[in-house]
DNA sequence: TCGTATATTGTTATAATATAACGTTATGTA
DNA sequence: TACATAACGTTATATTATAACAATATACGA
């Protein structure tokens, strides 16, 4: 059987809606959002989400416990993402700059450990919260 | 009151504990095996792991929903946190390295926002798995 | 087009992680 | 002492995520 090519019925609704939203949204926000469309059960959605994660079209906010769309058309996969968070409004913005990438993708430490893939989180105050 | 300069009771017992495992536990492994000391309720060892985090001598892996004792003299508080992660075995390394955290405590992107913390997760396979 | 493997779905139940809310006790400071 | 803050203890509950099982759909080679 070959790599997936298309969404399928619960992937599509699922994407969808969190392409809306614009802010990462938790699991069970999903399910209440889309059980008009007939996903019933938490399991349909995180069925959904891992898959949608795992071809990068959806980014898992670890600190957060939150998905949002990849902002990003070269992520192909999340192998590679970095986030900035808003602690006071919880804002968060997928951080998209090639030299951060590079960097971190290059990075080797005494370890000898090669690494495939990472996910960096950065907090602070957004503007707004900051002119506050 | 004064910042607090010593552990409390709970507080010592879990970072004991925390200490002793030399690599990352779940909260709820924590609890079972601090009951014996006295710690009886979830909450209990919550509270003294938020309170751990916040002065830097523990740290939370996110994506792992797990905390390990800081193994960097220089964590004072968690506000610049890298691991390494191996995706097979799980085993979990804190980073010190200070290019790397000169370089991302330092970094700007476009958004405005200035960073006063980041959390750095890599992921990949350690020595030992690579090898196998 | 049949057989097979894999992916996806649907469903119920349950596990694992984390916090709310309440009252009490301890500790530091004036 | 009086006051404020931190920590504690306890019960209940909220939130996040997966196990287990059966059914259906899709891709692909023989
Ligand atoms: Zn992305
Ligand atoms: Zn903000
Ligand atoms: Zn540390
Ligand atoms: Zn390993």
């Amino acid at each position: 059987m070959q790599k997936q090519q298309y969404l399928s019925k619960n992937q599509k609704i699922v994407l969808e809606h969190v392409e809306k939203a614009n802010q990462p949204l938790k699991a069970y926000s999903i399910l209440y959002n889309v059980q008009k469309k007939g996903l019933k059960a938490p399991l349909q959605v995180y069925r959904a989400l891992d898959k949608l994660v795992e071809i990068g079209k959806i980014h898992k906010i670890e600190s957060r416990n939150a998905f949002v769309a990849c902002k990003n058309s070269n992520c192909v996969v999340s192998n590679a993402t970095a986030f900035s968070i808003c602690e006071s409004c919880e804002k968060v913005t997928e951080i998209n700059n090639s030299k951060l990438s590079k960097y971190l993708s290059n990075f080797e430490d005494n370890s000898g450990m090669k690494y495939s893939k990472y996910n960096l989180e950065f907090f602070g105050l957004c503007k707004k919260c900051k002119n506050k």
